[in-house]
RNA sequence: GCGAGUGUAGCUCAGUUGGUUAGAGCGCCAGUUUGUGGUACUGGAUGCCGUCAGUUCGAAUCUGAUCACUCGCCCCA
């Protein structure tokens, strides 16, 4: 009788809310678009769905293994797994109809078929920042990025309590031209770039057994660990300990070290102004393998370092190269809002009182069939006649049951529409939370409610 | 791609060395005189014990396979 009935579990790696935290996870991606928007970045889209030759067109071999990709007819085509690439199509493709340099934000939904774990999904959102222009980008812009995602984290740590954060810079192009120094590069490189990248995660022997490992010159190992020890100091640039100067003499002829010391001094520099202790250099921040050319960046929270960076980006050169003969250059950096956010949710560590609104203000109950058609009109002139969201349940049921209702979706006001106010021409309102109760007319009504929701 | 763990009510889980009608809390439904919620009290429903096979007189319990989920590793533009 009974048929085997689908199994409803949402997929691995995918996240469902209830309405309820859906609300809050909406309220905080909205706050998130709103500092976004202030800071004068504008809202773009893009498909979910990409021609693979598209997103593959810079992404290396281990990229190819995370993304869904599938055929339809003779389409080859790929879920997008970030928000820059589609965003560098998009640039490229619309490049005559944009203003340089570009600000863009973007909050939407990217997909990678890794196995999921804590924190780590297969569907998550991500909240973009990127300013692209023509030919080149000042080292500000770099900024521009950091500050903001800085301040839009500092908004939603306010209203969530998430803590002190901090967020760890460097440069790659001090690694860059340090690699090119020892004449280290491919494989080897993108070896070395990995352990160092691990850094902060593993043990000071496991570091060292590895990096010497990877380095096999005892020379060029001797001189990454001191590279760590140097000081960047604001409008001095790099501080060498003395007894390290005959070791690092190399820099000053070192185009691109001096370069990438340069930038770092002068992000540095300008984000002092706005924390002291928020903005660190840590040279372990080293990101991709090949997507990114200056300045890179991760972000921690104090109280939660299990949940690792929650926000990262960087300034990237070549990214319309396969697009475009345009030059384009770019700096961006995203938020992860899933990663952040849902474990908060789900755990309950963030809930709507910290919100502080209700999903529904005022709810209109009519008790008996006889009264949909006054209710309806009453639900209609307070909907239209006033900012707060209003909703009607139309039950032949208990009264009891409609009020069970009233309090479960959380409403503020109840008004009540039966035989008597139908009769009397009027409406009893209901404070929600005092239990305060009023029969008044329709006007009436409205003012109790626009002076205390 | 690799490794480990877990599948019992809507949810979180308990279930003894294999033993007869399968348990709790929360939630849900109904009531405590039918036009009043939250709190309290009373009562009730709910399960192919993930699926398939095997061992056994007998399996939620033991074995195997399989599927699903979780947590790690790898990787993370």
């Amino acid at each position: 009788m009974s048929k085997k009935q689908i199994n409803t579990k949402v997929l691995s790696g995918f996240v469902e809310l209830l309405p309820e935290q859906q609300f809050i996870f909406d309220c905080i991606k909205s706050r998130v678009e709103l500092s976004y928007a202030k800071a004068g970045y504008v809202a773009i889209d893009t498909p979910v769905i990409e021609k693979s030759e598209v997103l593959f067109a810079k992404a290396g071999g281990d990229t190819e293994k995370q993304v869904y990709r599938f055929t339809k007819g003779d389409n080859d085509l790929s879920l997008r797994f970030d928000l820059t690439v589609p965003f560098a199509r998009y640039v490229s493709e619309h490049y005559n109809d944009l203003v340089f340099p570009f600000k863009r934000y973007h909050i939407a939904k990217v997909y990678r078929g890794e196995r999921a774990q804590k924190g780590r999904y297969r569907e998550f959102y991500q909240a973009d920042i990127d300013i692209v222009s023509e030919d080149s980008l000042s080292v500000m812009y770099d900024v521009d990025i950091i500050s903001t995602l800085a301040k839009t984290i500092e908004n939603l740590s306010n209203l969530c309590s998430l803590g002190n954060f901090k967020m760890k810079i460097s440069n790659r192009k001090i690694w860059d031209g340090f690699f090119e120094e020892f004449s280290i590069s491919g494989e080897q490189k993108a070896s070395i770039m990995n352990i160092i990248d691990k850094k902060a995660k593993i043990t000071a022997e496991v570091f060292d057994t590895e990096l010497s490992e990877r380095v096999k010159n005892p020379n060029v190992e001797k001189l990454i660990k001191e590279l760590f020890e140097l000081e960047f100091i604001p409008n001095v640039g790099v501080s060498i300990p003395e007894k390290y100067h005959s070791d690092f003499a190399f820099i000053n002829d070192n185009e691109k070290m001096k370069q990438g010391i340069r930038e770092l001094e002068v992000v540095m520099k300008s984000l002092e102004t706005i924390s002291k202790d928020r903005f660190v250099i840590d040279l372990s921040i080293v990101r991709g393998l090949d997507y990114y050319t200056g300045t890179v960046f991760e972000t921690f929270l104090e109280n939660y370092p299990e949940f690792g960076s929650v926000s990262s980006g960087g300034r990237y050169e070549n990214l319309c190269d396969n697009y475009t003969d345009k030059k384009i250059c770019g700096v961006g950096g995203s938020i992860g809002l899933s990663r952040l956010f849902i474990p908060l949710i789900e755990s309950g560590a963030i809930s709507e009182n910290n919100i502080s609104k209700s999903m529904i203000d005022v709810l209109v109950l009519p008790q008996g069939e006889n009264c949909y058609f006054r209710a309806f009109e009453i639900k209609n002139k307070i909907l239209n006649e006033t900012i707060y969201k209003t909703s009607i349940i139309y039950e032949n049921k208990k009264f009891k049951k409609l009020m069970e209702y009233a309090n479960k979706v959380g409403a503020k006001y109840v008004v009540i529409i039966g035989e008597d106010e139908v009769a009397n021409n009027t409406v009893s309102v209901k404070n929600m939370i005092t239990g305060e109760q009023q029969t008044v007319s329709i006007n009436d009504a409205l003012e109790i409610i626009k002076e205390k929701v």
